[in-house]
This record gives structure tokens, C-alpha cells and sequence, in this order.
DNA sequence: CATGAATGAGCTTTCATTCAT
DNA sequence: CATGAATGAAAGCTCATTCAT
């Protein structure tokens, strides 16, 4: 899932039409209220066609899930790596980041969120560990914030999980009609994360 | 559900046990990842025994759903009819109510949320309609205040559901035995919250 | 599965009608050639129905298997118990009470035998146990023919083998409308039986 | 499939590696146990392979089948009539002759024994005609053995249905690294038809 | 012949639910 | 309330088979 150059850019998906299905079923009723007939129907397949290109049920939510953190770290390094190297400036592109991707694959933030609880052992250690992942760099952030000074919290690693949870709820209410414009609501979103790490 | 006279203070939620079958189950993985006979095991009853009392699965997540509801809607009644009449002094007691709740009724929250989608129509819109009683709690103190001159923002009613997700989503990832105490975390997102409606 | 006190007497087998169905259901077309829905209709019941009694389809094949062997051990028993104490009255004895056995009780061996590669292989080690202690039946009665100079064979164990598999061969021809009686094929068979184990 | 000149003599079948995936397939876990992806797997072909040699999984059985009784009826033939004529003699070499073929050709054997019934009718019906010519010329030595005086049996029919299932029947426990030497075997169970027959 | 994609029909199994006792 | 037996509907998955390339 390599992404454009542009970080800031989203486009439509274009996810393989079983990982659309999916998206798109699981966001409605869940994992286990989605059937195999239903993804086959949405994705234009047999069901047999579907088993053509997974093994299970399980797997297909494994490959979506992966596919959109997967996006969500790569975008997130392409944030930080094209923003200045002062941790103000890098926080600020890696929550910016992590807001447009909950405002802009809604679904798949969620799906991942809410269905973390339906991977399988193994594949639920595969995913928090990339999950970690993503976090990890947020934390290193707000550290060296910290560590220059510039950054004002007594519990680092709290206000690293308090920002992500603000910004991972954004994808539960967001609504891409709403009266709020983008960048309107990233201003505001950005000044209570830098609050929460105690930038004045 | 009646709750104790302090608004504040939350014991052990004393549910029936299909109740409390239902919470954890549904918690773990799902009320459609949940079988009948799970329920029936969880709360020591047979499989009968369980349709002795509800007539269906269900019947079941209604009770379940509209048990947290009514109680949150509750103590939100307690907190600001005890609590001085001025906005701000509204706002910070039904936050600090929205707050405490979110981490005392976690998985009962977290449930709430989830399975909003697996309520068949008719009674998905009996609970949205409970679901926006209370919101339109909050919805009224930030216009009252803002009519008041105390709070400053221009969309009243995108800052209403911003403070109410930043609220709900602390169900999603607080800890009890966590660093953070319950009062700092309470200090911490209330200022947060004053900061979307425009307290200065 | 205990046995009416004659080992020689063979009613109508009395299985339960879900064990019934797989008996005939398995000597038509096997183990794999049969579904769970031929199983239910045979047995009037509908599929869950199967289900409430067995967790799969293998389990009654297991039981299957497990009523057969048990009748035919307790059958060999009672044979040799209630027979005369020398090796050939013994041999006699044993061999009358598998020919029969594998003359009333045709489907059930032969299903036993066909399907022995059907079973997994935990279940199949189960089986075989089994199968071998009635084997060892007839190996000692050799052997101790053998030692009292009354049989006269130089490979006793595969004497025994031979003799069971001319026994177990019988259940694959045998139709009990033929023209042969019981009786002659008996003594035909015994005949053949004693030449093999060099009874002069 | 032609036969070497000597009828006693044999060696790897050579068959096709179709045949062959099938034969192993078959012998382990039944036609219906079966996949065409296990075929197209042992044959190291590929399924649509498959289908270009054979117009469905049925087709396989049947030439299969085919070949092995084909195989068996020549072998019967090269075998009496490379005999004296006397009925004893042509008795004699019939019965060597099946009796090599089921210790040489066990799998084939078996498999065409066990899996006659997953035969669809049409095919059946050529199968068995067959066999049942195969099994006439044993009625023809045996009737013609009674005639002379030679043979002495009331029952010639069912005695050659018990030579004929003696014989098949050591495909199924015959064992090539075995203690018994393929020349003592021959001699006991050739001792036992004749026994069967009659022949002093 | 291989690869890859596809499917109608059907498989084993499970589900929520019910009823008699 | 429990036990035990039962079921219509549907679940996830597999089968033999086909077609385009």
C-alpha cells in the first residue's frame, strides 16, 4: 500500500473490491454479523471466489486491517520525515497526520478499533505490534519534546495515549458534511493535543 | 436503576446476572459474536432459563443498553440539579459526570457504543432517542453559556459533540489501575473540555 | 452393549436409530459418500437433531465402531468362557462365535473394516486397541494349542491372522437368503479353519 | 495393459500418473475421501490437467477399476490356458493366478472392491459384468471338476463364490515383508480351495 | 498441458429458539 | 426455573468442474 507523495492527499481507496466489501460490511454490522454471502454479493463474487482469494473469513479482516494500519504508519513517516526536526514541529505533523487519516479512512479506523477484539490470538499479536508501532512514535516525540524543554507534561506517556485516543476518536464522529471545515477542526484538534503535552 | 444520592460514587453495578452475562460477554467479543448458550453459562442459568426472561437475544441488549443509558441519564440529572446554576458551574458537573461514568461503566459504555449498529430499527430508535436526551443536556448548557457571554465558540453544537466523544472515548482506553488518578484525569480533560467551548 | 446370555443367538440389533442410519447409511456408500442430511432423514430426525446426540459426524462413526467391536469382544467371551477348557474346544468355540458374528452381524464389520481409514487418528488408536485385544483371543488360543502339541503350525501368528481373515472375509459374501445353511457353512468353514492351525 | 508372457511374473504397473495418483488416493482414503486437487496433487499435474485427460473424477474410477479387472482377466487367462487341461490342473492354475494378483495387485484390488458401490449405475453395470466373467471361469473349472468326479461339492456355485472371496480377501492383510514366503502361502491357501471344492 | 479465476451445489456445523416434562 | 430433545434457517467453507489465457 504505498501511498502518494503528499501526505496531506487522500484519494479514494481504491481497495480490492473483497477488502472494499469488507470495509464496507464490517464498518455496518460488525465481524461476526457479516457473512460470507454478504461479502461475496458486495464485492460481485461467488462465494467460492472469495475462498478463491482467502482462506477464511479471518483473513480477509487480518489483510484489511494490516492494509490500513499499514497506511496509517506509512503516511505518519512521511509526516515526520518531511517536517522540520524540532519536536514542536514534528508533533504537530504527526498529529495532523494521524487526524486527517481518522477523518479521511473513517471506516477502516474504526473497523480496526472495534474489531480488534475478533482477531485471533496470533493475528492480534501481529496487529497490536504494528499498532505499537505507530504509537512508539508519537511517545519518542513527546519525550524528546520533553527532554528539550519545550514540552510541559509530568506523565508523558499518558498524555501520548490521552493525544492518540483524541485523534483516533475523531473517526467515530467526523462527518465529512459537517459545518466544520477540515481545516477548521484540525486548528482546534491541534491546539488541545499541544495542550494536552503542555505546550503554552 | 436508581443510584445512590451522590452522583459521584459508583459501587458495584449490582446487574442481574443475564445482565452481567450480557456486559461481559457482549464486551468480549460482540453481541453477535455471542451465542445464547454463552449467556445461559456466564449467568449460571440454562439455555430456557435465559428465554424465561428475555424473549430473545435480543431483547437482551435492549435491556442491557437501556440500563446504562438510564443511569448515565441519571446521575447527568443529579450532578447539574446539585450543582450551582451558572454555566460553567453545569458544564463542569455534567462533564465531571460524563467523565466519572466512562470510566466506572466502562464496558457497559463501550457496549453502548459498539452495538448501537445491532439494534434491530424499532429499538435503535428508542435508545438514539435516550442517547440525544442526553446530549441535548449538554447541548443546552454550552448555548446557555455561550448566550451568557462565558463560553466562545462558533459552532455551539460541533463543540457539544466534540466534548461528548472526548468523554465517551475515555471509556475506551482508561485504566483503573493506571498512573494517572482518577482526580488528575478528571482535572486534566475538564480543562480540555473548557478549552473546546471557549472557557478561557 | 451387553449381549443376551447365548453368544450362538442373534436378534435384531436394537441400535439407537442414529446409529442405525450410519450403519446403513455407511455400508451404501461409506463413510464420506454419506452426509449428516442422509443421517437425519434416515433417522427422522433433522440435523441439529443429530447434533443434540453427537459434536460430529465422526463421533458416530467412533460409536459405530465402538458398539460393533464391544458386541463381537463380549460375544468371543462368552463363547470361550462357556466352552470346554482344551485348545481346541477353545478354537472351536472362538471361531463358531466370530463366523457368526460376522454372518448376523454383516454391516457392522464390514463397515468396521472398510472404514478403520476414516477414523482420526486419535479415534483410529482407540479402535485398534481394541481389535488387536480380540486378536490376541485367538493368538493365545494358538499358541497354547501350539504348546500342547495339539495344534500344529510352524508361524502361529500368522495362522491367527489367516483364520481371522477368513472369518471377516465371510461378513463380504454371506447372504443369509443363499442356499447354504448356517450350519454347513459353519462346519465347512471350521474345517478349513483347523487345517490352517494344523488341527489333524 | 498388456501382460508380460509369464503370468506368474510382476513387475512396478506402470500406470499412468493419473491412474497411480488415483490408485494411492483411492487406497488411503476412498473415492469420495478424494479431492481432484489431492489427484491433480500426487499426479503432478494440474487440476484443469486433470480434466483434460479425464471428463470428471468418476471417469478416473472407472478406468482405473477397468484397468485392474482387465489386468486380472488376462493374467486368469494366460494362466489355464498355459495349463494341462485336466480340471485340477486348470483348478490349480486359476487359483495361483488369483491368488498372485491379490498380493501383487493389493491396492487396485481393494480399491476395487471397496469402492464398486460409488460406481454410478451405468458404470456399474460394465464393471460387474466383468467380474462376473472372471468369476465364470472359475464356474466353469469347478462345474467341469464336479462332472469329471474329480471335484465333490453339492454346491459348486457357492463354493466358487468362497474360493473366489479366499482369494480376494488376502489382498487385504497380505503383507510383502512378511514372514510367510510367497511360495508356503500360495501352497496353504491353494490346500484350503481345494478343500473347498472338494478335491481329496 | 499450466495458471488463475471463477461458480452452483452442497458440505459439516452452529445458531437462536421452542417445547415437553 | 432445570433437563433434554428438537428444529428452521443459516453459518463458514469445500467440492467437482469450467473457462480464458
Amino acid at each position: 500500500m504505498t501511498v502518494a507523495e503528499d501526505w496531506r492527499t487522500y484519494h479514494e481507496q481504491g481497495l480490492p473490491r473483497i477488502l472494499n466489501a469488507a470495509l464496507e460490511a464490517f464498518a455496518e454490522h460488525g465481524y461476526h454479523g457479516t457473512t460470507t454471502r454478504e461479502l461475496a454479493e458486495r464485492s460481485g463474487l461467488s462465494v467460492p471466489g472469495i475462498y478463491h482469494h482467502y482462506r477464511s473469513k479471518q483473513d480477509i479482516l487480518v489483510d484489511l486491517m494490516m492494509v490500513v494500519i499499514d497506511e496509517l504508519i506509512e503516511r505518519s513517516r512521511l509526516a515526520t520525515s518531511s517536517a522540520a526536526s524540532d519536536p514542536r514541529a514534528q508533533f504537530d505533523a504527526l498529529v495532523e497526520s494521524l487526524l486527517r487519516f481518522h477523518m479521511s479512512r473513517q471506516r477502516g479506523a474504526m473497523v480496526s478499533t472495534s474489531e480488534l477484539r475478533s482477531l485471533e490470538p496470533g493475528n492480534r499479536e501481529r496487529y497490536v505490534a504494528r499498532r505499537d508501532e505507530q504509537q512508539r512514535m508519537l511517545d519518542k516525540i513527546i519525550l524528546a519534546g520533553v527532554a528539550a524543554g519545550e514540552f510541559d507534561t509530568p506523565y508523558p506517556a499518558d498524555a501520548s495515549r490521552a493525544v492518540a485516543s483524541l485523534c483516533v476518536g475523531v473517526a467515530s464522529w467526523y462527518r465529512p458534511d459537517g459545518r466544520l471545515s477540515v481545516d477548521v477542526l484540525l486548528q482546534r484538534y491541534l491546539t488541545i493535543a499541544e495542550a494536552i503535552v503542555g505546550i503554552r
